[in-house]
DNA sequence: GCCAACGTTGGC
DNA sequence: GCCAACGTTGGC
C-alpha cells in the first residue's frame, strides 16, 4: 500500500471539513504530475496524510483513505466553476479526482517547521524546497514517522 | 504583500 | 524544440 501527502488550504477546505462529509471529492488538481498521481497510481485503500497549506499553523493534521477509482474532475467542464478548462472535453477528459474518506486528525500537527528540521522528513518529497506539488509521495518510513509524530502525547 | 520556485504558454 | 514571459503556489 503505498502513501500520500496531500494540501489544501484549511479556509476553502480543511480537515474539519472532511470530518463533517465523511466521504467528498478531492477537486481541482491541475498539474500533470498529480494528476498522473492520481489517476494511475494511487489504489483503492491507500492512505494520505491531510496537509494544511497557506494558513498557519502548516503542516500535516490527519489521515484520510482513497476509496474510490479515478473519474474525470466534473469541476473541468463547468464553466461556473473556478476549476473550469475550456481545453478539456468529456470524450477526453484531461483531470481526474479520486473519492478520500475521513480517517482521523491527530491530537498535534506535525508542523512544516518539524518537516523541515526532521533528517528524514526534510528530504522527503513534501520537505524538500521549492515543492508546489499538491499531492506527493510519502515513503513507509516516513509515513511511520508523521504517525508517531501526529500521536506524541509528551 | 513579497518573492522563490517552477509549471505552462506561445513565439520563433 | 528552445526559451522568455507569464502565472500560480505557497512559505514567510
Amino acid at each position: 500500500m503505498a502513501h500520500w501527502l496531500m494540501k489544501s488550504e484549511p479556509d476553502v477546505y480543511g480537515i474539519h471539513h472532511l470530518r463533517a462529509d465523511g466521504t467528498n471529492m478531492w477537486e481541482g488538481c491541475r498539474n500533470f504530475v498529480v494528476r498522473n498521481y492520481i489517476r494511475d497510481e494511487m489504489k483503492v485503500g491507500d492512505r494520505a496524510l491531510f496537509y494544511h497549506s497557506n494558513v498557519p499553523p502548516i503542516g500535516a493534521v490527519g489521515v484520510m483513505e482513497i476509496v474510490s477509482e479515478a473519474y474525470p474532475d466534473p469541476t473541468q467542464f463547468d464553466p461556473n466553476s473556478k476549476y473550469y478548462d475550456a481545453t478539456s472535453k468529456p470524450e477526453k477528459p484531461k483531470w481526474y479526482v479520486r473519492d478520500v474518506r475521513y480517517v482521523e486528525t491527530f491530537p498535534r500537527v506535525v508542523t512544516l517547521a518539524e518537516i523541515k528540521e526532521h533528517p528524514v522528513l526534510s528530504v522527503s518529497q513534501v520537505g524538500r524546497k521549492g515543492n508546489r506539488l499538491s499531492v506527493s509521495r510519502v515513503t513507509d518510513e516516513e509515513w511511520a514517522i508523521f504517525m508517531e509524530l501526529g500521536h506524541r502525547t509528551s
